[in-house]
DNA sequence: TTAGTGATATCC
DNA sequence: GATATCACTAAA
């Protein structure tokens, strides 16, 4: 139970709306009508052309279009040849935004909560507002939230590398 | 610490 | 067409 977020949620700047992501639920229906859910425990913020740890970095591509497009659509695609990673688009258009999903409170690991959730390359350019296979709920619980260096970026850079745009729950449920 | 894996971008 | 690079994970 609980209420989902609508696309403006997502149409803020990617800073905004990050912490506020930390704590919500994600909802996934699957095919034989059965759900999962998952609270959402760390996110990280990718953000701005300028943002060496970006995709967008490398200017707009066929990839990272989606990331220059409308807020609430999730970008999701294949790292390392076997690991799909699960983010959503924000702010508005123009503004090459995204918050990826890094862990839930169960399942620790960007690669592991798309595995639990059943989300890969097809789930790429869909909407997660009125999309009957995917969604993200709001409960009420709002975990405290700390910030941290975002992992996995060791090429971008000492400054974009030590950005501290990770969001993390300090308490779970 | 390292292997495994394939799409993407960037060079010919 | 060929190569280098990767927002990771599991096993050792």
């Amino acid at each position: 139970m609980g209420i989902i977020l609508p696309t403006e949620f997502y149409r803020r700047d990617a800073l905004e709306v990050a912490p506020e992501l930390v704590g919500k639920i994600i909802v996934r229906t699957l095919g034989n009508g059965s759900e999962l859910r998952e609270r959402i425990a760390e996110v990280e913020v990718y953000r701005g052309t300028e943002d060496l740890g970006c995709h967008a970095s490398k200017g707009r591509t066929p990839r990272t279009e989606l990331l220059f497009g409308e807020s609430g659509i999730m970008y999701v695609y294949l790292c390392y040849g076997m690991h799909w990673l699960m983010n959503v688009i924000t702010g508005e258009k123009e503004q090459p935004q995204g918050i990826l999903f890094r862990a839930g409170t169960v399942h620790d690991g960007p690669a592991k909560l798309t595995k639990y959730l059943h989300i890969d390359g097809s789930f790429n350019a869909q909407p997660l507002c009125g999309n009957p296979a995917v969604r993200i709920e709001d409960d009420g619980f709002r975990p405290a939230v700390r910030t941290a260096p975002r992992v996995g970026i060791d090429y971008a850079g000492e400054y974009w590398k030590n950005v501290k745009w990770r969001y993390i729950a300090e308490d779970s449920v």
